[in-house]
RNA sequence: GGUGAGGUGCCUGAGAGGCCGAAAGGAUCAGUUUGCUAAACUGACGUACGGGCAACUGUACCGAGGGUUCGAAUCCCUCCCUCACCGCCA
């Protein structure tokens, strides 16, 4: 969420850098505008009043302890009035912050600028290349066909226990999970980043405080009778540790990582694309998420983007990154990185993290700021990344790396394995 | 699930209708003292939204939301949460 004091005092450059996002509402921005004018005026004369009506109670309870009464009583029926005036008046203005704050959460941040103009996934720009393609023979098969033929995944087990995009990993299929997640998580610590193991499920407020919701409210699996979601990433969770918090600026940045399943509905997601590790609902992923100063932020985001380049090569995966179009970011994000496999079987590039600056505006849902020794407390800067979500993963070290003798585990990942091939 | 206790500032904790944005202690910061450390003393020390160049100042906030009252941290109602004991259970 936006500052309003900010969009009051930058109008223009707040429409601008929301063009670049191809924001469809920008009226929105002159309605919060004039709305806040609205609030703060009804603020004014608010306090005004209550101000009055404070003076008075003292009065009466001056005059009463003199034994005064019936000068008291006179008081009194002002008093009264005063409050009534408040009243409806602090009535008006619960409503007017209400309107605000609904048009406020459905501006979305601004995109940094950097950030290259455009609409869709087409407009993004890839920034940088790594890494050869295989070249597979004729017979090599999709990951898919693969699970299937070393016996490592069973998605018709999946549906029948849970559904579609709930697979089931078998043997060295559960054991490469394993693997990768210790292996992600032991270099996340080497980098600095301390391991905590939050709930996996979140409730509304920390939904708010990562801004799904009200946005992605469908996205996520909500577990009705506990008014509960389940988490769609560990960002959630993580982020939230830092919510209603005023740490120290010597303690920034703040490191941390985690890893945990993630849910999502991906309803509206069907077809080809989706085929096997494609896109699932249920998923394993360790995340990166740091708490940073406003000045450091951006010098952080190419770190943590190099960090997970570092991963990907370790496993010898082709890559490239991407630096999103604004029109293909996040709502809440000010820069977006994703960084892509390539999936050699079929021949496609798939996202296997998405490393985010989200600015301040995480950070003013959350109420997280930091504070110097001297002034005042001021909103921090939040980030994260995925380092690394599994899936899909899996699927290009399967397709890639297919051969004779089975699929062959990366060097770097057989100390975790203890097996060199699957077959 | 049952019963009981309780939610006050960074922490502990007092306050039980007006003198309370809130005692006291601790922590923290600054200063004095000090060979160093420690101690002692002095002072500062919540957040948000307004107004003001600023000093400063108004309002709101004692878990949340309502109510009573001229006046609520304090009384009443509803909800949420935490803790303890019992039951059940990994």
């Amino acid at each position: 969420m936006l500052q309003v004091s900010y969009i009051r005092e930058n109008r223009d450059k707040v429409l601008e850098r929301l063009a670049v996002r191809n924001f469809k509402q920008p009226e929105l921005v002159n309605e919060i505008i004039s709305l806040d004018e609205e609030r703060r005026s009804t603020q004014s004369t608010l306090d005004a009043i209550a101000a009055q009506a404070n003076a008075s109670a003292k009065q009466i309870g001056e005059l009463m302890r003199q034994g005064q009464k019936e000068q008291a009583e006179q008081i009194k029926s002002e008093a009264t009035n005063l409050r009534e005036q408040s009243k409806s008046l602090s009535e008006k203005l619960s409503v007017i912050e209400e309107q605000l704050q609904l048009k406020l959460v459905l501006l979305p941040n601004l995109p940094h600028t950097s950030v290259p103009k455009g609409v869709s996934a087409d407009d993004n720009q890839v920034a940088l290349e790594y890494g050869e393609k295989p070249s597979l023979q004729a017979n090599a098969l999709p990951h898919w066909e693969l699970a299937t033929k070393y016996d490592i995944i069973d998605f018709e087990l999946g549906n029948k226990i849970a559904g579609a995009g709930f697979p089931v990993y078998k043997g060295k299929g559960a054991k490469l999970q394993r693997a990768l997640i210790n292996f992600f998580l032991d270099n996340a610590e080497k980098a600095g980043y301390r391991e905590m193991q939050p709930p996996i499920v979140v409730n509304e407020d920390s939904g708010f405080g990562t801004g799904q919701l009200p946005d992605k409210e469908g996205q996520m699996y909500h577990v009705g009778i506990d008014n509960l979601y389940l988490i769609p990433t560990a960002e959630v969770p993580v982020t939230n540790l830092y919510r209603d918090v005023i740490v120290k600026e010597e303690e920034l940045p703040i490191m941390n990582c985690a890893y945990t399943p993630c849910f999502r509905r991906e309803a509206g997601s069907y077809g080809a694309h989706v085929r096997g590790l494609n896109r699932l609902h249920q998923f394993d992923k360790v995340e990166i998420v740091q708490v940073a100063h406003p000045d450091k932020s951006y010098e952080i985001l190419e770190q943590m983007s190099s960090y997970v380049q570092s991963l990907l090569q370790a496993l010898e995966l082709p890559y490239r990154v991407l630096s999103l179009c604004g029109g293909d970011m996040g709502f809440t994000s000010a820069k977006t990185y994703d960084m892509e496999v390539w999936c050699a079987a079929q021949a496609r590039w798939l996202e296997v993290s998405s490393v985010s600056n989200f600015e301040t505006y995480q950070a003013n849902r959350l109420k997280l700021r930091f504070k110097g020794k001297e002034g005042k407390p001021q909103l921090a800067h939040t980030l994260n990344g995925s380092a690394l979500a599994l899936p899909r993963i899996v699927a290009s070290l399967l397709e890639n790396n297919q051969t004779e003798k089975g699929i062959k585990i990366p060097a770097v990942l057989v100390p975790y394995t203890r097996f060199e091939y699957i077959d």
